[in-house]
DNA sequence: GTGGTCTAGACCACA
DNA sequence: GTGGTCTAGACCACC
């Protein structure tokens, strides 16, 4: 089953910690498309948190396009993962770089060290279990 | 003179946009340490913001130790860049890599895409005015 | 045979779209007064829903006098179809026709777009007796 | 001032409601682009609604890039109303103008008298600069 | 059983 | 002052 740590005190809101985990095992195929997700209930009595909190995210991502949810059945990773233009998909990497970069600079790290993280980062996503394509 | 670009549709606090800004200008040597920033005052007026926006900003700059603020005076870019122990850095760099590996996966961007990005938003640091060595 | 097209990605309610694809194929005359509509199980099994959202559709048409259910003999369309006073229709016209324009204003459609939009419906429900699977 | 109109009865949630009446000011000129909109606290106030509920309209309109929040300043009409692609609006034309004709057919009213409703519809939105209150 | 909406009220973050 | 998040608990709609 699915593992979920959150974390009260980074300031980051719970809901918005739930939707990056939730991300996070879509995108490593951990979720793969069509599997369902815990109901809101259930996973709101597991992680101690209110219900209205869960159907919160799971409410973001279905508007995202990330997960499916169907009224009285469930919410479920969707099957088509939006796509974004490669314009726009440009122009948010930038922004996401740019900030790594920064901060690895403020902490002073080296390129390579900040190179290097990314690309573990991305083979985790690749690595593991299950039929993630390697895109390119 | 600096200069700054404050967007109020993206959702991130203004006080952000400006330590962000003002992060970057420290990591690529355009300001370099013991230069001056702007009064509180003058940049207020010159941004169309209020003062205590500036102050925020400033103030969690100065607990982070990247800007020293010297009552009366106005404030600076310190002298000693903090450097963090290599342990928290990884950590650190690994939370932020993730970040952008999963967002990168979730726009079906390819592991070359988000990688040259992160290239090319280190290059642009290193790339600018003053003499920052490229740390390799 | 009749064909029903269910989309459980709108978000709009299983036994609402079959309400409308049935309302659909009345008002074009696909299915005409005193026709047979498929039983509840039969239907059920075919479109692959719980029976019961099946009886509430069918309940809710019978309810407005679109279809008659004959306990124990299954469910027609209604010999008099209910016509509405004047004024009740004009009222809930009113109601459609400016939700319809707001939309297509604030999609940036042009009043001549929308209008033959509404003339292109009008004339599907009268050109065809046989069934083009609504997509409503 | 602007005036909304609420109905618990109808089924239709209230933030729904919120919306579609916002929208119809939106798209009839009533409130112009960079109009503040009232703040949450004050409008849950004079419809004797929750604040969250306000919370939720508005936040969903952010989305859809019909309002401006800003943390802390308040809520406003956008600048830029958003365009949908032609395709993608014709599509959801369809959609509407399907469910008005069939509707309009059940009601046993003709087609011009549909007609005249959506051109009734167009040029409320057109005409007046000053709220004649939705009836959405 | 599932998800969706609303309330009452608290506390935090932003400008 | 503004908006944003979270809680506890109720009730409704869908399948």
């Amino acid at each position: 089953m699915l593992h979920f740590q959150l974390n009260v005190h980074t300031g980051v809101p719970v809901y918005r910690q739930l939707m990056d985990q939730i991300r996070h095992y879509v995108a490593s195929g951990a979720l793969a498309a069509g599997d369902a997700l815990p109901s809101i209930r259930e996973l709101a009595r597991a992680l101690a948190v209110n219900p209205t909190t869960i159907v919160k995210a799971y409410g973001e991502l279905g508007h995202e396009g990330v997960i499916d949810i169907r009224h009285g059945r469930g919410a479920f990773v969707a099957e088509l993962q939006p796509v974004w233009p490669a314009a726009r998909r440009r122009e948010r990497l930038q922004v996401l770089a740019s900030q790594l970069a920064v901060e690895a600079r403020q902490m002073g790290a080296s390129d390579p060290e900040a190179l290097d993280a990314l690309r573990g980062a991305l083979a985790e996503l690749n690595g593991s279990n299950h039929p993630t394509p390697p895109n390119s």
